[in-house]
DNA sequence: AGCACGCCGACT
DNA sequence: GTCGGCGTGCTC
């Protein structure tokens, strides 16, 4: 037997991987890539992941340790997996073995094994017709189920009522038997409710239909309520009658019980979801029976795109704008991005859908890369909804609406209509001031105003959940002039309920909706309610529609105007439709008001007359001029720590290797700029100075080349203990 | 990331 | 005299 040893990847920010000896008479055959291995690290117990067996090691021999075992006979993470895993790691400058966890449910990366998905279930092996010695009523109730049904689950029998012991006592008399099952997903038996394609819709769907088996990206830019789900629907059905699975990625609020109805309706097949409510059990319950073939369609929020599908067929990737495909901390990937690489390896088509395509993908699709496909025509007799800035400059403001808003309001709830309020503030007001001396609230943590709420009555900060109660006077002044300066959800609801005595208000905001599940109830009472109005966040924006609306006040937009992030305007504008999209669903054409201190403003208006498209246009060609993404590449460095000096000095010696570095080494190529280092806007959070340090290059390839040293540099770098600093590709908030 | 080792300040 | 602070180094 030759002498091998076992190359793992560790769940540890180390950028390379580590050599072990096989367990004991193991031979080299019982390695494949992607089985997971028990490993002692240094003093820590750890879960890895083989990528391969090697002849030779360059570790000697006195620091060789054994893998204590094998958990698997069989690879979890298929070779194709594994590629794309290592494209990650390369992409996003981030370590293999912590990459890879992310391919894992959590129960998993434990080291778990699989049958932990497992429920138990009790069988009945003994005829129907078996007329045992049973004493007491339970017993013979229980005995009555599994003569009506064969197999049932331990958990629905302890939940209706019978006890363990019971169940044993069936099975001493040989009546049932205890086993373990992989439960199969949901198959509903309802009949499918088609819709009809109009040509826009026919047309894009013949345009999609000649891919499906190859790779292509396609863009699916299609106004609110034009039927872009139904386009998705047909493909699908394609896919699945193929044979293959399909992958359906959407927003983490966009999960919502009709979108998962919508699709569970339509098909006659096992549907998993994935969504961050779940428990780990269940996770790892829908990722076996996806990656075991059992369910044939995944509906999941942003890291479903890791889930292995043995016969993908096609990925759905819908509100392809949204935010909360980027991953915000650690790993800080694009599921978006991901998924197009996952497309193009598996030679699927790809599908990204959204009325408000962000610029990067409107780029793809108008330079050709990507299929553009459009949808124009809201679906049946809906119109698109009527959109207005009124302008509230020198305007006197009741409750913070304008009069004529206000009419509005009362003509819409008197048709016996809906009337929604965005506002992207809750609370009660932004701002707790003193009207003697001016002292503001303000956070002990952050450079922020503590925003006042009444529900029940505190101050907290919402960058870092620091809360406390209402002082009764002022805490410089000893005045008790402390009041309430500006508008949140919460007030909003309180002023209206004045002004509108006589209609039911409904605030929708991370406070009163808890869960999902007082979502759903909130809102099947918002749409069996009738006329009433409804106050709320962006929350109100995405996925759910409410038909009955017909008229969106939009209270704070300006805010949005003036952002420091170059996305800010974009952000604003998909925002801006979104909520407009609520309106005029059913066949009452819907209207949207505006109210805005800058009437005038260039951007604004062309959103207002010509839509998005146009205004995605004209930011497209301000990107280009400016030199900012999607025309050149960019990756952020930030540094945080409770000391300033610090978390600026390790971005200045950063930007300093990084200048150095690229006068050895990069002559030919674009060379990297860079932009700062400069505190975040928010300078201090939660206790902690932040810093960044902006790199821009039209070259993918140098850029990662600089990335690739500065990580190496930054990782044996001395002297910054207590810094902590991440690096983020491709990032979308850059504040 | 963990976890241990090691070297200087305020305490029973 | 020790307990423990966190800077540094290492993990196959």
């Amino acid at each position: 037997m030759s002498f091998f040893v076992v190359e793992i990847a560790l769940p540890v920010p180390l950028h390379r991987t580590f050599d072990y000896l096989p367990v004991q008479n193991d031979t080299q055959e019982h390695y494949l890539p992607g089985q997971r291995v028990r490993a002692e690290f240094g003093r820590q117990l750890l879960t890895g992941i083989v990528v391969g067996c090697k002849n030779h090691t360059e570790v000697p021999q006195n620091k060789l340790r054994a893998l204590l075992e094998r958990c698997d006979d069989a690879p979890l993470i298929n070779e194709h997996s594994l590629t794309l895993c290592r494209w990650l790691a390369d992409y996003y400058h981030h370590s293999l073995g912590e990459v890879l966890e992310h391919m894992l449910p959590v129960m998993l990366r434990r080291g778990c094994s699989l049958s932990e998905a497992n429920e138990r279930i009790w069988r009945r092996i003994a005829n129907v017709d078996t007329n045992p010695k049973l004493r007491g009523e339970k017993q013979i109730a229980l005995w009555k189920k599994f003569q009506h049904s064969e197999c049932w689950a331990h958990a629905d029998m302890t939940a209706a009522g019978f006890a363990l012991a019971q169940l044993k006592r069936l099975a001493e008399l040989g009546l049932i038997v205890e086993e373990e099952a992989l439960p199969l997903p949901n198959i509903p038996a309802v009949d499918p409710v088609f819709h009809t394609l109009n040509a826009e819709q026919q047309a894009a769907l013949h345009a999609i239909e000649p891919y499906l088996g190859r790779f292509k990206a396609c863009l699916l830019e299609g106004v609110t309520g034009s039927g872009k789900t139904e386009v998705y629907l047909r493909l699908i059905n394609q896919v699945l009658s193929k044979g293959q699975q399909a992958l359906v990625l959407v927003p983490e609020i966009g999960l919502t019980p009709q979108t998962v109805q919508r699709f569970q309706e339509r098909f006659n097949v096992p549907v998993a979801l994935l969504h961050s409510s779940l428990n780990d059990r269940e996770r790892l319950q829908g990722w076996r029976q996806v990656s075991e073939g059992k369910a044939r369609i995944l509906i999941g929020t942003r890291s479903a795109v890791f889930t292995p599908m043995p016969e993908l067929g096609l990925i759905i990737l819908d509100e392809e704008h949204d935010g909360s495909f980027k991953q915000q901390d650690g790993l800080r990937y694009s599921a978006r991005d991901f998924a197009l690489v996952r497309a193009h390896q598996s030679q699927v088509p790809i599908v990204l859908g959204s009325a408000t395509p962000s610029l990067e993908t409107l780029h793809n699709a108008l330079t050709g890369r990507y299929l553009h496909l459009k949808l124009s025509q809201r679906a049946g007799k809906a119109k698109p909804p009527q959109m207005k800035l009124h302008s509230i400059l020198h305007q006197p403001l009741t409750a913070g609406f304008a009069q004529p808003v206000l009419a509005a309001m009362q003509k819409h709830l008197e048709n016996n209509k809906q009337v929604l309020v965005f506002i992207n503030r809750r609370g009660f007001a932004p701002l707790l001031a003193c009207r003697d001396c001016g002292w503001m609230a303000e956070c002990r943590r952050c450079d922020a105003r503590l925003t006042l709420h009444q529900y029940p009555p505190h101050l907290h900060c919402h960058h870092c959940d620091f809360q406390q109660g209402i002082p009764a006077h002022c805490p410089q002044c000893q005045s008790h002039k402390v009041e309430a300066v500006g508008q949140g959800t919460e007030r909003i609801e309180e002023q209206l309920a004045q002004l509108f005595p006589q209609r039911p208000i409904r605030r929708v905001d991370r406070d009163t909706v808890r869960n999902k599940q007082a979502f759903d109830e909130l809102f099947n009472e918002i749409h069996t309610g009738g006329s009433c109005i409804l106050v709320g966040t962006q929350m109100l924006a995405k996925g759910h529609h409410f038909p009955d609306v017909t008229l969106v006040v939009i209270l704070d937009s300006d805010a949005g105007l003036f952002s420091a992030d170059f996305r800010g305007m974009e952000h604003s504008a998909q925002l801006i439709e979104q909520v407009s999209g609520r309106a005029g669903r059913a066949d009452s054409p819907g209207q949207v008001w505006i109210q805005t201190l800058y009437a005038d403003h260039p951007q604004l208006n062309l959103l207002i007359d010509s839509g998005y498209h146009a205004l995605a246009l004209s930011m497209l060609q301000e990107r280009q001029l400016q030199q900012l993404p999607p025309y050149t590449h960019m990756a952020l460095l930030r540094s945080e720590c409770e000391d300033r000096i610090q978390t600026q000095q390790l971005l200045q010696q950063a930007r300093a290797f990084i200048q150095d570095w690229q006068r050895q080494h990069a002559h030919d190529n674009a060379p990297v700029t860079l932009l700062g280092p400069f505190p975040a806007i928010m300078e201090r959070r939660a206790g902690r100075f932040r810093y960044q340090l902006q790199l821009f290059c039209p070259g993918r390839v140098p850029l990662h080349q600089t990335l690739e040293a500065l990580v190496q540099y930054l990782q044996q770098l001395k002297g910054f203990g207590k810094v902590r600093w991440n690096l983020d590709v491709d990032p979308l908030d850059t504040i």
